[in-house]
DNA sequence: CAGGAGATTTTACGGGTGTTAAAATTTGTT
DNA sequence: AACAAATTTTAACACCCGTAAAATCTCCTG
């Protein structure tokens, strides 16, 4: 390292004393040439300062080791971690994951498909808006690219995979039900699919119970959950509107700017006496355990999607093959028992 | 669109009835050739499924279109945030950014600058570790890129933007010594060079006014700072450690954590009569809104930092001359009031 | 209608690596 | 030492587009 400057593989395989198809193929795979020739190989490498070129290495390959990520929202801390866990797994396995964001915008996510797609990458982890999706332009990249959709199950590509949403609320309902006052269903207009199968959930599991389900939706757009929870939550709680003492948000988000507008109203959020609301949330998000009080909610396992989703992604990249009937894998949650309810 | 697959350009030609180097120009800047041609591609385009190749272009261009965009941890929401602006700017003017996060790991912030280098970016927007970082790697990328450094000021690159730490810090302990008991400084050791700035700022504004400052340095690595500032804010609680009834912590993100303390052992937080503690942040995180109380803080100008540091690198990018001198923009902070100090 | 500026086309080459086929060499085995 | 197998070398083509120079065309002006 430090060493002269090499200007391409050519050059390299001069001071290596080696042929650079050769080289070529021990970059491809290093455990391809004989060991003295990778030893040798890799003194050089020591000395001088060579990368192969990205794009020059790109453009003939047929397969690309590209690994093309979209999330909708990079801000949110939930896709953050996940984005995390998964280009750590990619790079482990020699792959360049390279990230997108659609930032809650059809027209971004479009273009991320697009430029996404124009890289020709190996395969693809997506997390569609959902409703606001371009679902043929979805499709399409998903037709070209083999892709693992994830959290957001939207009907394309060769596998899903997520969160059971109907084991996970019904784990919740059943708990609050159990423990206290049967919980009314606070959430706003669903931005995916999961955000509908919660509500399902909710109402299923408290039929089951024998109690009559109350699911309050209230009006907010965009990806800033916690106002819309803050805001909504304060005008339900002012205006005495809630039916219930127990509220279970849709997710944490949400739950954390209810939290708050309950803080600010003067009701005391817990399961203690003394307290007035019990509030839960869904996802076991990175904000939920510095509210206050700490929220009870349901855990998504990020660690297990992270790893299933790469693990089903590589299969599909290496076999070639698509398993005729895709693949449709879910979660179970865990209940995450804080002070909140 | 929809229409036939194009393999290449010099098909698409065919296609078009147009010669294959006036396409490329066309590509390049649509503006450049005759309206008549114009709008003949963009007939075509319409038509026919067709996208340059991004490698094959990147392969020749002495300058690609690249710009490189490198935050040490992406999951934090100040990041997040500052990353969405430069990117919706960057497309805009018709570049395209690529984002690398370090996630709080030096051989990770050295793997991304190793990449980001071999992509040849027109330029780079880079916030390092800071104390973490491999000085001589960060310097060695920056004097091969153009490059602008925000956020952490390691002293690389053609230009700095950030907060003005001095100033800001110095409005908040103007206001608390002058509304309360003059606060005391809450901080972990110190990632990047903001948080000694912060840490000076308040003993010299302190001192300024004739107080005497008092740091309260509690351990903690890594970039979980919540939770850092929930355990340790637990700690001097319990031990009734606290010099002062009024902490300022050295960022948004610590505060947070220390309210949630402070709260879960029953002192309440706030400025009003039947308050045990006054808590202050810094930075106007996007969670400083959500706590209980909201937290009062100092806001740094997001949109501010991520459209200079933008023009200055295009800037850069199209003079091609360095300006002789560095340039170091700060910006100054306002003040946050809300009900936590 | 000639002249000329500007746009476009033609032609040709270059960039750095993947890939292949055949020839040459090395390695390991008997 | 001889031979088969594995590996490397040589040589050459492919990939797709940028770019430069020269030739040609288009359109406007005088």
């Amino acid at each position: 390292m430090g060493g002269r400057k090499i200007k391409n593989m050519e050059e390299f395989a001069k001071v290596c004393e080696i042929s650079r198809p050769t080289l070529s193929k021990y970059f491809n795979n290093p455990q391809s040439v004989r060991n003295t020739t990778r030893t040798k190989i890799e003194a050089a490498l020591e000395e001088f300062d060579y990368r192969p070129n990205i794009f020059a290495i790109n453009q003939n390959r047929k397969l690309t080791k590209t690994i093309g990520i979209l999330v909708p929202y990079l801000a949110d801390p939930f896709f953050a971690e996940l984005v995390r866990m998964i280009e750590r797994l990619c790079i482990a396995t020699g792959y360049w994951p390279i990230v997108f964001s659609a930032h809650g915008d059809q027209e971004l996510e479009n273009n991320a498909l697009s430029t996404l797609q124009s890289l020709r990458p190996a395969g693809a982890l997506i997390a569609p808006l959902g409703r606001r999706s371009d679902f043929n332009a979805v499709r399409r990249f998903a037709e070209e690219v083999p892709t693992v959709v994830f959290d957001s199950h939207v009907d394309v590509g060769q596998a899903f995979v997520g969160s059971n949403n109907f084991q996970s609320i019904g784990l919740m309902v059943d708990y609050l039900c159990r423990s206290g006052e049967p919980p009314c269903f606070f959430e706003m207009p669903p931005v995916n699919p999961n955000a509908n199968k919660r509500r399902e959930a909710y109402i299923q599991s408290m039929e089951r119970l024998g109690h009559d389900p109350k699911v309050l939706q209230v009006n907010g757009s965009g990806w800033e959950f916690e106002r819309i929870g803050m805001e909504e939550g304060e005008r339900l709680i002012i205006s005495r509107a809630l039916p219930s003492n127990t509220v279970l948000c849709s997710n944490d988000r949400l739950a954390v700017g209810f939290v708050a507008a309950a803080y600010q109203n003067g009701l005391r959020v817990g399961r203690g006496p003394g307290c007035a609301l019990r509030v839960a949330g869904h996802d076991n998000h990175p904000w939920s355990q510095f509210t206050s009080p700490p929220l009870t909610t349901v855990s998504q396992d990020y660690t297990a999607i992270a790893e299933r989703s790469i693990s089903i992604l590589f299969n599909l990249i290496h076999e070639g093959s698509l398993p005729e009937d895709r693949q449709v894998i879910l979660f179970d949650g865990k209940l995450v028992l804080r002070s909140s309810a």
